[in-house]
This record gives structure tokens, sequence and C-alpha cells, in this order.
DNA sequence: GAGTTTGAAACT
DNA sequence: CAGTTTCAAACTC
């Protein structure tokens, strides 16, 4: 493709210098509509159609549209949805640029810091795209909608008086020459050009001039010659900003004016637009700045315009940590922060995988993935897919992708946007700590305050929990309480504020002694430890020690709570009593508790004990080793009505299960990652609130942690139980990993010899070999990304 | 809020 | 692999 579009772009050119050079503001235009194009090729025509700035905007939108499409029309190469491509590439390129501060990586492992990287851009993408309107990105790559581009306008106008300076977001790509790019650019000089437009005379005469020119004019006229295509402009406009002696500038420059020259480049303009857009917001990704920093000063000191304007804020980031200071995303990032992280281990190939695959939304792969083929955990980087598609467009890329998946789908869906927010949040992503993104926390809250509808107080939480970053934001805000009375707090609110919040203090947070560590997810502010590196910043550290100890034992990141509606045959053990035949992995060794308290990992899991228990007086009220259910339990199972709450051990229940509901993840089986885990919380189908969770659907690993995950996670069970039971059956059979199901539950593996043995050898046998089911074994050991070995990578 | 208990995780 | 230590959550007061 981009051969292609360089084609078309010498073309372009060498047809533009035909028709009258660099005067000819609008070779673009011309093209576009060929009968109007003589007439346009008028500077009095270019003059007037500067003037409605609102048209030549809608000629962008509309040939983006269409453009789009056309544009979308693969090339060989891409097999797989143009779209996807081009997100990846995006993606991949940010990737590099963005981790400039994580050299670890790159001595690490290749394919780690690609995947971690990976994760991070995800999860940046997610949360930037939930703060930005620019997130419909991901949605627009997917979905070459108007109101992407509109909202990528709108953006850029809004950047336009502060940043003026669309390099901020443009400058990371310069580097790299992809059709992104030039649609980035493209999509830049869009924007900025909607804005001004009288001014264009006289910018464009000064531009000629060259020097002199306040910065602002040099933006407006920068900006109203990359409107009109005018290679002049592009030129002008690259001078003001930047030294031409710049290289990536002058490539950029390049770039700008050739592509403006293709009409066709238009459709690629579309599709980039929103992406143009996410990336300048993205700017987080100062990576590419880096080199470039002074040039940002430059534009900085150039800028009082640029002051307070989220492009600023990008250029004002450093490159190296900017994630983390980042003002805007400060919210969101903290979502990106948690979940994304240790997910991206071994991610980034899934990516890669999943843009080849996936056709229309990444992040109905993701999910889809997720779901329906838990034979691709890799996908499971989906949640990087995930993190891209923005918020917004997660219902309707949800829809598209339906048709693909399991009736799953629309549950998942949500389940989706939940762990957007997580995301991380999300991804979880759990991960949406991200306030920021209101939009996308509003929708979100939208859809869980729907959900929650009947239930006041999941309501309350609900909408709370729909902006994750409260739990990222707010959780700093929130959490003044020592950890303790933070934790409560959680277990009260079923941590639907929820994230995780260790207070470690010699562990620094990188042992699986830390909750969050071992869930997989950032520490946040509301963490009460001490020396903590589990932060984005120490994100080498933090990998490197997760590798280190999944060395040790794969399944240290895995949910503890293993569902499985097959209830392990192998297992073979009372624990099938257990609701949903969930069982803790590797068994408690409790003595002193009656693993009737949360000092069990069984009862904390909401799982009845299972002879792979060595704990001593069991009286857990899941299920006892010997096999017995407690009544409490067995209510719980049957009726699942209210009628638990009354016992003790149903408070204790609700306290620990919406935080374990949270945890579930359908695919418990797989690795902690935030993702999984949003996953989980999302798909839970009864109210914890009202009884206890099933153990079946709870599959806690260590981590819970979740944010965003926790937080959906009561909303979640008030959806429709049946459905989401029906639905979540199917998803345990299906998803169940290998591992616990057959030959390979992971308990056997683990366990393998005696169940008491902590430490728990791999079960390599299961990965690998046969294909249907091992794909969801795949999916498991993608999750873990120490090993890289066993997962295909194609 | 401080201190104790508990059991998992880590270490030897 | 077993035993011990370390650790932080869970719990109690």
């Amino acid at each position: 493709m981009i051969e292609e579009g360089r084609k078309l772009e010498r073309e372009s050119e060498s047809e533009a210098n035909g028709r009258g050079g660099p005067d000819m503001d609008t070779p673009e235009r011309s093209r576009i509509s060929n009968p109007i194009a003589k007439f346009e090729d008028s500077p009095v025509f270019n003059y007037i159609n500067n003037l409605s700035p609102i048209k030549s905007v809608k000629s962008l939108r509309i040939s983006q549209t269409f453009n789009s499409f056309s544009f979308s029309s693969p090339p060989s190469i891409f097999t797989s949805p143009h779209v996807s491509s081009l997100k990846e590439s995006r993606f991949l390129r940010r990737h590099s640029f963005s981790d400039p501060s994580k050299p670890d990586f790159s001595s690490d492992n290749g394919n780690n810091v690609g995947s971690a990287d990976g994760g991070k851009d995800v999860a940046h993408n997610a949360d930037e795209q939930s703060l930005d309107p620019g997130s419909c990105v991901g949605e627009a790559s997917l979905d070459p909608t108007y109101e992407c581009s509109n909202l990528a306008i709108e953006i850029s106008q809004t950047l336009n008086n502060g940043c003026g300076s669309p390099d901020c977001s443009t400058m990371p790509c310069r580097g790299i020459e992809t059709t992104e790019t030039f649609v980035h650019e493209i999509s830049e000089t869009g924007f900025v050009g909607s804005e001004v437009h009288l001014e264009r005379k006289r910018n464009i005469e000064q531009n000629k001039e060259g020097a002199g020119c306040d910065w602002e004019s040099l933006i407006s006229d920068a900006t109203d010659l990359l409107i009109f295509e005018s290679p002049n402009g592009a030129e002008s406009f690259n001078v003001p900003f930047q030294e031409p002696s710049d290289p990536r500038m002058r490539l950029c420059t390049s770039l700008v004016s050739e592509f403006t020259h293709h009409e066709t480049s238009g459709s690629q303009k579309t599709q980039t637009v929103g992406p143009v857009v996410v990336e300048g917001c993205e700017s987080e990704n100062p990576p590419s700045h880096i080199g470039e920093e002074g040039h940002l000063k430059e534009l900085e000191a150039a800028g009082d315009v640029l002051a307070g304007t989220s492009l600023n804020t990008c250029i004002d980031g450093e490159p190296s940590e900017q994630f983390d200071n980042e003002p805007f995303s400060g919210l969101h990032r903290g979502m990106r922060r948690r979940c994304l992280v240790f997910e991206m281990v071994g991610t980034r190939r899934k990516r890669i995988e999943d843009s080849s695959s996936s056709g229309s939304s990444l992040l109905a792969q993701s999910e889809v993935n997720m779901e329906s083929n838990h034979k691709q955990l890799i996908p499971m980087n989906n949640s990087s897919s995930r993190c891209i598609v923005p918020g917004i467009g997660l219902h309707l890329n949800a829809l598209a992708r339906t048709s693909k998946d399991h009736s799953i789908f629309s549950h998942e869906t949500l389940a989706s946007g939940n762990r957007l927010i997580n995301d991380p949040s999300s991804t979880g992503s759990f991960h949406s700590w991200n306030t920021g993104q209101e939009p996308l926390n509003k929708s979100l809250a939208v859809t869980t305050m729907e959900r929650n509808r009947g239930d006041p107080e999941i309501q309350a939480q609900g909408t709370e929990d729909a902006s994750p970053a409260s739990g990222y934001v707010a959780g700093e805000e929130i959490s003044q309480g020592s950890p303790r009375k933070k934790r409560r707090g959680l277990q009260n609110d079923g941590e639907i504020e929820g994230c995780k919040r260790c207070n470690c203090k010699k562990s620094k947070c990188l042992k699986l002694y830390c909750e969050c560590f071992a869930a997989g997810v950032y520490c946040v502010e509301p963490c009460s430890c001490q020396e903590c590196f589990n932060k984005p910043i120490y994100e080498a550290t933090v990998l490197e020690t997760r590798k280190q100890i999944e060395s040790r034992n794969p399944l240290a990141f895995a949910p503890k709570v293993i569902r499985s509606s097959d209830s392990v045959p192998e297992i073979g053990d009372d624990s099938s009593k257990t609701p949903a035949s969930a069982r803790h992995k590797r068994g408690c060794n409790c003595k002193k508790s009656g693993c009737l308290k949360k000092y069990c990992e069984c009862f904390q899991g909401g799982v009845g004990c299972s002879i792979n228990c060595r704990c001593e007086g069991c009286k857990n009220a899941f299920g006892r080793k010997d096999g017995s259910v407690s009544i409490a339990a067995e209510a719980e199972l049957e009726e699942e009505t209210e009628t638990c709450e009354k016992s003790v051990v149903n408070e204790n229940l609700h306290k620990i299960f919406i935080p374990n509901a949270v945890e579930q993840n359908p695919d418990s089986t797989l690795p902690t990652t935030p993702f999984h885990m949003g996953r989980a919380s999302v798909q839970l189908p009864f109210s914890y609130k009202n009884k206890p969770p099933r153990s079946s659907f709870l599959s806690i690993g260590s981590s819970s942690g979740f944010c965003t995950t926790q937080r959906f996670g009561k909303p979640n069970f008030l959806q429709p139980q049946h459905k989401f039971e029906k639905q979540m059956q199917a998803v345990e059979e299906d998803e169940m990993p290998e591992i616990l199901q057959g030959n390979c539950s992971p308990i056997s593996g683990i366990k393998s010899g005696s169940p008491n043995s902590k430490r728990v050898s791999p079960p390599y046998c299961e990965f690998g070999s046969t294909p249907s089911r091992r794909s969801s074994r795949k999916l498991i050991l993608q999750s873990i990304p120490s090993f890289p070995s066993l997962t295909p990578k194609d």
C-alpha cells in the first residue's frame, strides 16, 4: 500500500506540477471532483473555498468516508482488513516511539519488549481514546464514520488554537513513512485548516516570506495551506514550525504536500483522520518527541498558543516518562498503568496476529478472541486491540463483530466496555482509570447504569465504576484512608472502586505478596506501598520480575481459582460440588482458619476446597474438602436467592465475592491479565449482592485487580442472569482452559505430584499439541508471557 | 489505628 | 522436596 500510495503521490505531484505547481492550492480537490477541478484550479476559487472552512472539511470528510472504504480495499499485502493493518502499524510505530523510557525491554527480550510496548500502547490507546474524542480513531479505522472524522476535526480545531502544532502529533510519526503518516499529516492539516480561512492569503504571503511570521499566523497559514492542500502551504507550514533543516519535517512536509495532491489519498485521509487526531492526543507517547525536543521547545516558546492545550501537554511531556506525567491522561494513565502492563508481555505478537486476522474491530476481535477464540489467547492481546478501540465504538464494534462470535458478544461488549474503562483498566483492561476520558466513561457509565437499573446501589456504584478513572484518579482522591480502610472500603464497595490496593512495605510490590503485582496491575496512588516498583516507570523491572516468577511458576499469575463447568474430572473431587465446580488451582493450606475466612484462598475465591487442598478442619462454606457443601453454599447454588445473604457466610461472601467476582474470569484459566479479569467480571451473571457468586463463575486469580473489572463486576451481575449464566456455561466449557479440562487440568499439571507443592511446574504437556483444544491452551500460555516458546507465534 | 493472626510466597 | 522465613492481607481489638 505504501508503495502504491507513493506512486500515487508521485503521480499527483507530477500532475500538480503540470497544472501550475505550487500555486495550485487544491490539487486534491480537483481530483475529488474532476469537473470542478478546473474551477478549483483558479486561485480565486481556492480563496473562496478557503472562506468556507466547513465545506472544505466536509469534502474531506466525505472523501474520507468513501475513500476509506475504497482505500480500505486492501492491496494484496493486506489480506486482513486494511483498517486493522493501519491500526497495527500505527500501534507498532508508537511502540517504538512510545517507550523510549524502557531501555530494558530491548535488552531483555525483543518479543517481550514488543509485547510490553504493545500492551502499553494499547493501554495508551485505550486511555487516550477514552479521553479523546479522537479515541474514536480506532473505531474510525473500523468504521469510517463521520463521527470520528468530525471528532477529529473538532479536536483539531481545538488543538488548533492551542497547539497549533499538529506537529506534536505528527512529529512522532515522521520517521515512519506509512500511509498512516500521510494520512495523519493530512488530517492534521485538515484540522488546522478548518479554522483558519480568511487569513489564508496573508498567510500565504507570509509563508513565502518564510520568516518573521507570528507563530500563530504561521500556524493559521499552514493550516490553510494544508487544508487547501497547496504544496506551498505545506512548505510554509513546515517552515514556521520547524527548521527546514529537520529531515523529519522535510519528510513530513513533502509527504503532506505530496499527499495532499492525491485525491485518492483522500480515502486515506478519511481513515486516518480519526487516528490522526488520536495520535495527536496520544502524543503521550512522547517517544518521537525525544529527538525533537528542540522543536517542541521551540513550539512551546512560540507558543503561548500551545499553553493549556492538550497538544501542549503532549509536547511538554517528556518522552520517557510522559505517560506518567501527562496531565490530561492522569486518570487515564492510571488505568493504563495498572492494567496493561503485564498483559503486554507477549502482546505484541498477538497484536500483530490480530491485526492480520482482525477485520472490523479489533476490540471485537479481542473479545471474540477472548471468548470464542480461546484458541488464541494471544488475541488476548486483543487487549491491545481492545484498547485501541475507543469506548464509543465499543458497542458498535461489538455489533459488527457479533456475527462472528458467540451470542456472548452482547455481553462481551458490555464487558469490553468495562475493560476499557479499566484499562484499563485497560483493561479493564481493566484498566480504565482514566478520568480524562469522560466520554468513554460516560458511555460506560450509561451502560452500567442501564444494567444496574433496579439496583440502586449498583447504580450508584455503576456510575462510579463507569469512571474507572475514578479508580485511579478518584482513587487518589478517594483513597485518603489507610490502606486497610481502602481495602475495606473496597470490600464494602465490592471493590467497585476497585482497584487493587496494596500495602506492601518490603516486597517493593514486585512479588506475589503484592496484590497489585499478582493481579497484573500497576500500583496506583491509592496504594500505600513503600518503595514500590510496580509502576509504569519501572515497567521493565516489573516485566522482568514477572518473567522470573513465571519462569519459576508459569501459572503464578494465572487465576488462582479455576472455573470449570466440566469440573475437571481429574480433580475429581468433591470439589465438583462447589458451585460451578470451580476450584482453586492449587488448593489451600489452611490450618486454623477452617477455610472460613479470607485467609483461605479457596474461600476467598468463593470456591470449595478440593482434594487438592491440604487444609485442616475444612469448613469451607462453598464446599468442604471432604466434599460436603455448606448449606449456605448449596442454597446459593440452587436458589441463588437472597436467602443466603442472611447467613454469616454469605455476608462474608458478599464482601469477598464482589471482589472475587470481579476477578473471576470466565477465562479463569487465563493468566490474570487485567483484561481477562475485567472480562470475567463483566460476564458474571448473578448479582453478587444478593448472593455470593457461584464458585463456578468465580475464578479468582491471585489478582483481582482490575479496578474496572471489579467495579463493573457489580453492574454486570445485575444483568440478566439467565442469559449470562447460559452464556457463561457455554463459555466456561469453551473457554475452560485445557489445563483444567481433560488430561491437562492445570491442577494436575501444577500439582502434578503433590497437591501441596506450592510451586507449580508448568503443565507443559498440555500446551501445544492438539489443535482445537490446544487453542485454549495456547491462550493460557500466551497469557503467560514468560513462555513464548509455548505459544505459537503464528 | 495498632496490633495480631494467618497462610501464601519466597527462600534455604 | 521439606522446612523455614518473609511478607502482606485479613482480622481483632
